[in-house]
DNA sequence: GTCGTTGTTCGATGGTTGTCGTAGTTCGAT
DNA sequence: ATCGAACTACGACAACCATCGAACAACGAC
């Protein structure tokens, strides 16, 4: 089963942990990804992504944020649209995201 | 060498890496520990930690959260009080360590 | 000096994870 | 219906890490 017309289940806003959030931001490429969807209204399907890594390590680091609920998907023909969920993380960590992207590179 | 005594040099502001950070934070236990150091002007040693884990795991906690720049220790005599660098975090990344401490347990 | 307290260091171990290649699935286009 | 593009799943492997026990070092107190 499963290809990219799969719907995903998303964890609710109050079942967001801090630890996973940090433990998904803590790895270079995906801080990376984060900071490419920064942008507000930024959405960017999987191969739109500028990263160094293969596509399957891709769709494992995509897991490993949609499970910490930092990332959301909206499906369209055969994309993925991903998109932060900003307002979520916002609300239950207020400041955790703009200190973090305030980091210089 | 090595024991109590020992002078530990501690990262400067600007060798503080974010991704170094998050990873010291997404530790459950470490998190707790900065849980602990975060009302301010609190000094804590390190047998005063309230964690379940031994000494020596502690120790390699205490020198992670050092390492990547978060506590900064003071020597006297036998003991070793530890405090957060919430200046300089602050001024690195801006609201993360508030967000990071709005989170409910 | 001797002892207890405080904290570090050194293996060892088991679990987690980042990475890849390969194979498979869904969709749209030709 | 056939092909390619987009993405996922699975198995494997190496690297890292949290944890512990045991031994060690420095200091203060008696």
């Amino acid at each position: 089963m499963a290809a990219t017309t799969q719907q995903y289940t998303y964890p609710d806003r109050d079942e967001i942990r801090i630890e996973a959030v940090l433990a998904a931001l803590a790895d270079p490429v995906r801080l990376d990804m984060v900071r490419q969807l920064a942008e507000p209204g930024t959405e960017i399907s999987c191969s739109g992504f500028a990263v160094a890594v293969t596509k399957s390590t891709l769709t494992h680091h995509l897991r490993t944020l949609r499970e910490a609920g930092i990332i959301m998907g909206r499906q369209q023909g055969t994309a993925r649209y991903n998109s932060l969920r900003r307002n979520d993380l916002d609300e239950l960590f207020p400041g955790l995201l703009q200190g973090v992207l305030a980091a210089r590179r």
